[in-house]
DNA sequence: AAGGCGGGGAA
DNA sequence: TTCCCAGCCTT
């Protein structure tokens, strides 16, 4: 903490903003008619790696057909897959059933509390375990997410950004957390939507941050020094995840089994667009890699979500 | 520690 | 185009 005052005075101003100017999400406990654990712990798989504004029509869809771990866990997981729609990363609706699966007979349909049991279901990670245990029961955690990371980074650090995830990451946050669980508990949500809504990647909104006067990059005057960023990820025209995607949404929308042939085409997209370097062993091998994922199931020569 | 894994929106 | 997104799993 820096010169301008203890953490405690962070936390109150960090507060207070959050207090105001929040945005209502449905799957916030603070919500009409409140939401449980079941409900947080579906947002957050399908928060990770996808933003706010795609995930709410699902989020709701999800919850009005699935109201119970055991719900989900009655129907097919090709069902979840189906129901994932184009969130991305569809190996997470997988991993989300199987949580449910888990949930339903293991746990008696009761998201777990603690970290540790949490973190054993598959899917869920540092983030989303204390993620479910802070938001869905109050439990005094460091909750850090790609939002937090970069606010802690400027605001502690004196970093124009994150860069990757460090060890250090939890205690970070860890240290500046107040002591009452009821607070680090709108401090963890705090920093996270001051992240997501003011101190952005791209272009952060300083003069509306509502914790400036803490902030060492701005101390600092801000200064370009991010530290070395994440290898640029590959292009996604013509990758084997463009491939993955255009297999899978075959199957989404298929009624029935398709033809083997006929999923092993789609991955190569509409005729009219092909790519003039295709990698002829592309279809074969993404075929064979959400077979291995579980994604795809194989019967008769024919593929049909799991 | 590094690489793979979707897809969409914004600069 | 490139970057980024309430990450996690495997190797």
């Amino acid at each position: 903490m820096n010169r301008h005052g203890d953490r405690r005075g962070l936390a109150r101003a960090l507060g207070s903003w959050f207090a105001q100017e929040a945005r209502e999400l449905p799957w916030r406990s603070e919500a009409p008619g409140g939401v449980g654990a079941w409900a947080v712990l579906v947002s957050e798989f399908m928060l990770q790696q996808t933003q706010v504004e795609r995930v709410l029509p699902r989020f709701l869809e999800w919850m009005r057909r699935w109201p119970l771990p055991s719900r989900l866990a009655a129907e097919e997981p090709g069902e979840a897959v189906r129901a994932w729609g184009r969130l991305g990363y569809p190996r997470r609706a997988l991993w989300l059933h199987g949580a449910a699966t888990e949930i339903a007979n293991e746990h008696g349909d009761v998201v777990p509390r603690d970290v540790e049991t949490l973190l054993g279901l598959t899917g869920v990670g540092p983030y989303t375990a204390r993620a479910v245990a802070a938001f869905a029961y109050g439990e005094r955690h460091p909750v850090v997410d790609t939002n937090t990371r970069r606010v802690i980074a400027r605001l502690v650090r004196g970093r124009a950004a994150a860069g990757p995830p460090r060890a250090g990451d939890l205690d970070d946050m860890a240290a500046l957390l107040p002591d009452d669980p009821v607070e680090a508990r709108v401090f963890n949500a705090a920093a996270m939507e001051l992240g997501a809504v003011v101190c952005t990647a791209r272009a952060p909104r300083c003069e509306e941050c509502p914790v400036s006067e803490w902030c060492e990059w701005r101390g600092a005057g801000y200064p370009d020094n991010a530290p070395a960023k994440r290898p640029t990820q590959a292009r996604f025209e013509g990758s084997d995840r463009q491939a993955r995607g255009r297999i899978m949404a075959l199957l989404r929308s298929a009624a029935a089994p398709v033809p083997r042939s006929e999923a092993l085409r789609a991955a190569q997209g509409p005729a009219g667009s092909r790519a003039k370097a295709v990698d002829p062993a592309q279809p074969r091998r993404v075929y064979d890699s959400l077979l291995a994922d579980g994604l795809l199931v194989e019967f008769e020569g024919r593929a049909r979500l799991p």
